[in-house]
DNA sequence: TAATGTCAACGAAATTATTCGTAGGCGAAG
DNA sequence: CTTCGCCTACGAATAATTTCGTTGACATTA
């Protein structure tokens, strides 16, 4: 049974998936009170959202219980690797250096942060020809 | 006269303005052949689009010729700056240095390039805080 | 048992985005 | 002058996305 390729989330979508991310499994009432908190969105709004995004896979659906359980499916690593390629080659024009510099400034990184970032620049100049 | 904070774009008109990044002010025309490389769109759809646009006061056009040339009136770099900050809100939960390994990893970077990043580093080791 | 509350399902409406057919203007070529 | 080609404008069709009203199931409680 290969798993098949994802559709890329919607913008709706994705603000699901966002606090699927950080809460881990949740029933539609816990999504639909996070949700809410920034957008103004009814209960069953979520609840449609949360069935679509079933249908394509990119949550699954504990039923076992009455009140189902919905996890995302699409890991947020991999959405990462895609939506960056994506913001890359859309709106940075391929340039991943640019893209880094913009990061740095947007946010400021701890110490510790740096010094991790710093060790892979190291590493890409080792051993990355 | 205030200049009004300008609507985000759609992904249609993102790849839209794309084009005019790279090569400054262009025709319909030219927009189109560019546009229809990647894409498969018929020229009035990409017309429209520069219509709707610059109703939106997403790019600006020069009428003096009977062929119009339009600009992107959103500056890239803007553009990279809210992208970003979406970017890192919504997939990477506020994680710069995340998404900063991630965007290392996705693309190698010149060795120049990556000194570049090693000097902002410095700086930000140094000044931040 | 009846009333109340919570839940999933479903379908349709509303909204937003994309696509393109058609028409009229204008200039160059014949 | 007529035809042809390229241009913009416009309006409407289509598609994709988001929203939510309503219904029926089930459980808890009065």
């Amino acid at each position: 049974m290969a798993k098949r390729k994802l559709p890329k989330p919607t913008e709706g979508e994705l603000a699901i998936l966002s606090v699927l991310w950080r809460r881990g499994p949740r029933t539609v009432r816990e999504v639909y009170s996070e949700f809410n908190e920034t957008r103004e969105t009814g209960y069953t709004t979520v609840l449609k959202m949360l069935q679509i995004m079933a249908e394509k896979g990119l949550v699954t659906r504990d039923v076992t219980q009455k009140t189902h359980v919905f996890q995302a499916a699409l890991a947020q690593s991999e959405a990462q690797r895609r939506y960056l390629r994506d913001l890359l080659d859309r709106v940075f024009h391929g340039s991943a250096h640019r893209l880094v510099l913009q990061a740095l400034a947007t946010k400021k990184s701890s110490p510790a942060e740096l010094a991790e970032i710093r060790q892979l620049l190291d590493e890409m100049e080792k051993g990355g020809q």
